[in-house]
DNA sequence: CAAAAGTGGTATAACGATATATCAATTGTC
DNA sequence: GACAATTGATATATCGTTATACCACTTTTG
């Protein structure tokens, strides 16, 4: 009763040693079928579990993986979550998660406690303002890590999304319309991302012969896309379009139109970013540049399996591309 | 270079013994200023990090907590974690979150693969339909754990919500704006949540002399609360008010009156319950229970640490009471 | 000045597992 | 029937820590 069961516990109540114990329940060694039959018996009784931390310390193999997102309230890394957890858990390993807000402090601590309780491999989105010295810190403890959206070093691994192609298509896409007065709507600082997002934009603009100057800052969520687009239309009455940095934003940007008296898609196009579940249900439905999440998490995942097993590859990257999804908010401009 | 510093290499760079390093670092023993800096100073640059596994192992002291969520999705468990994190980390505990997706065999997985990597005490929201062997489980390991909202053992601490209080609460509440026809929407299985929730509804359904038999499962989002809205207003248009097991169901059920053309809080009430961050900023914004997720989350750490302090105190149950905050989506009766 | 107390460290064992070496008993070979 | 090969287990060392015991040396005490 008091205290786990061991394999020393175990051992005693099948009349062996304990390496002999620790050789039935992994298969190796040689053992007689009757020994086998009477280790197993007595691990079952007592609902014997072997500590990996022990075996890690002796062996070496840690099959724990720490995933360090920057929000997960955010339903887009819900799914990518998702999809990570489906294929590691079936190789066997643990993923335990944690969460930084996008606090570049509390990430410290948060990848030094990974560090020191022992993680196999990481995947992490760098949070806004990480400081160097840790990636110093990972590269001394030479944990495989992979970096997820925010690429902002190269000598690691990396899986994300073709930013600049896929706002270059939005914006090209509203321009097709017939917009001209374009702003870009959402995020709040200069991350990695955002700054791929507003080139594409930029770019397409440039294209358009039209003014890419419109570019707004605000939280990732509803409420502050609501308000953000309700300030961005007082200031800028002629804006007709509006390309986002997120759905949660641009789905507060499509609620904030309605207060206004204005028609999503009819009066102001809003294209939103990511495809989250809410943006099929909402009305009117998003339209929006598709990525699909599961699939994203499920490649995470692999490279680091790769990284694993061959720790001294070259650093890999890879990159996916975003699809238009054309719902009910973008629709032609009023000449 | 290669590999993770120890305490042999630090002890090595600064020219003493192994227990004198450990010793320095957390401050034990008796050691002169001299060494303490030449040890710190070695620490310092090989950017030693302690392995908290094999301290765990000698010291049995274990600050990493497991979190077993049944839904990470979820915008009010995600305050939750942030309440929980928030006082473990001040702690210096380190938090891991899995997501069960309330399935019980990924849950039994999880819960396993924690154990084995060694976690000093679990939070759990246990799955639907969780076998009583993983309980038998648990108390074998002798993990101080705490369950969360679904409360189905009483040999276990527990937090959660007075479900039926507060139930009772919004059905008296539609009552007194002299509604009779009311409704029970949400909720996919006899959890004991949702059990204890259409208690209430049925108590004060009962006092109001009204027909309680109207109760509608969907699962826990949007698109099916909005479905399943339709599909009871289809099968039951007497309905004038319905109460929800969720606040997501019911800003489903809230679109899917605006798509019948009828007015929440005019022709039919809607009333949620959690009051997640969407319910104030919806249109029309939602009556609905609210909790205080970060407060809960808060709570549910305290018990925890209480319980790792005093591992023989009697079970702790602690339940928190809903407030009724009234939106838009509740009105008067129609004659 | 001898015994006691204090100082600053090291030696050793232990935590729970695994890897390697070893050993006694059985079986096979000529 | 002597020696080698096989079988089925155990002994021992090790991973990176921490707890305890201990030891050499200095300082204090009567």
């Amino acid at each position: 009763m008091a205290g786990k069961p061991t394999l020393g516990t175990v051992a005693k109540l099948a009349g062996v040693s304990i390496p002999t114990v620790s050789q039935v329940l992994r298969g190796t060694g040689r053992i007689s079928e009757d020994t086998r039959d009477r280790v197993l018996a007595a691990a079952k009784q007592l609902r014997y579990l072997p500590d990996s931390r022990a075996a890690a310390m002796r062996s070496g193999e840690n099959r724990e993986i720490g995933f360090v997102i920057n929000q997960l309230q955010n339903p887009f890394n819900a799914e990518v979550i998702g999809g990570v957890v489906d294929l590691l858990e079936a190789e066997g390993y643990l993923v335990s998660i944690v969460d930084t807000r996008d606090d570049a402090k509390r990430q410290s601590r948060q990848l030094e406690a990974f560090i020191r309780h022992g993680r196999g491999g990481l995947l992490w989105v760098p949070a806004t303002d990480t400081p160097d010295e840790v990636f110093e810190l990972l590269a001394a403890q030479g944990i495989p890590t992979v970096t997820f959206l925010r690429h902002v070093r190269r000598d690691l691994d990396h899986v994300g999304i073709r930013d600049a192609e896929a706002t270059y298509v939005a914006t090209r896409y509203l321009g097709e319309l017939g917009h001209h007065a374009i702003a870009y709507l959402g995020g709040t600082d200069m991350t990695m991302v955002r700054r791929e997002r507003i080139a594409g934009f930029q770019r397409a603009m440039a294209e358009l012969g039209a003014d890419a100057s419109v570019i707004w800052t605000c939280e990732d969520n509803k409420l502050a896309g609501l308000e953000a687009m309700i300030a961005l239309r007082a200031a800028h009455p002629e804006i007709t379009a509006v390309v986002c940095n997120g759905d949660m934003v641009a789905l507060g940007a499509s609620l904030a139109l309605g207060r206004l008296g204005l028609r999503p898609g009819a009066d102001v196009s809003v294209i939103g970013f990511d495809d989250i579940q809410d943006a099929a249900v909402a009305t009117p439905p998003l339209t929006t540049m598709a990525v699909h999440p599961h699939k994203l998490g499920r490649k995470l995942a692999r490279i680091l399996l790769d990284r694993i097993r061959e720790p001294d590859m070259p650093p890999i990257v890879s990159e996916i591309s975003a699809e238009l999804t054309i719902r009910a908010t973008t629709g032609p401009a009023i000449p």
